[in-house]
DNA sequence: TTCATATACTACATTATTGTGGTATTTGAT
DNA sequence: ATCAAATACCACAATAATGTAGTATATGAA
């Protein structure tokens, strides 16, 4: 019952982007301070730049920059760049027929939590994490 | 964002059993019923028992019963019995060493969330689930 | 005792996610 | 123009979850 590590990564590479804002980081560097493997995290950040949460530039001293100020980066963007987003407004038994109309045995007390959590992913901006990054080691 | 496939099955077996109670069903039926496929369900329904959340009677005329009140059943219980429950206490972030003395960014947050669902899956018994088996088709 | 019909077990197949290797392409500095 | 150093791309490998096949074993009814 989590994110996806494909999302988790995205979140780290993308809050540490934000801890020093504005500079330019070339995947090789945001590898050996995150310590994801290399060409998982390389392939991560080219679908990060095709959904403009980074911005990818070519060449010899490139990079990635984020396209956004961090307060106008949400967890939900990121996890719905890089994941099914639609995997999250599911129903916990797998009723694919379930919905408010038509609800299956336990919509009534999963709804409500499954909107926190959406709200949680909509209204939690990378500003928010980086307010307090000790656990992420930067 | 929520439960395997698997446990999915699970619930759905024993609120099938729970529905029409205390009788014999061979994993035919049940299969014939639910629809899940054939081996699968006949190695889950082994899984199962094994937890004491079923028992299984071998030889001819056999089948599967439940092994307890479906009052004194709890989802929890079915999901702990089929896959790795830890997974549900996790840090939303896949941080290990994230707790409420360590907390990870979006701890705070999501902590509560977490727990609610927990709760969710304790209180739950399978008799609330087949009060209202409307969707199930039972 | 035999037999039909059930569960139990083992190994393999498929699919999705995560991770790796090699090469092509881009581009600024020289 | 050339080269170093970066991203982009493609194909494959490893792992975990889900699904399938075949066989062994159990047991009540006849």
């Amino acid at each position: 019952m989590n994110l996806s590590k494909t999302s988790q990564y995205a979140i780290r590479v993308i809050s540490f982007m934000a801890y020093d804002n504005r500079q330019i980081y070339p995947a090789s560097v945001l590898v050996k301070k995150l310590k994801i493997s290399d060409k998982y995290l390389k392939r991560l950040l080219t679908t990060l730049s095709k959904h403009g949460i980074v911005r990818s530039i070519q060449g010899r001293y490139g990079g990635f920059v984020l396209d956004k100020k961090p307060e106008n980066i949400f967890i939900y963007d990121i996890v719905a760049a890089v994941e099914n987003i639609e995997k999250y407004y599911g129903c916990i038994l797998g009723f694919s027929e379930c919905s408010d109309e038509n609800p299956c045995p336990l919509h009534e007390k999963w709804a409500p939590i499954r909107d926190e959590l959406i709200n949680l992913l909509k209204n939690t901006s990378i500003a928010d994490v980086v307010k307090n990054p000790k656990i992420m080691k930067f």
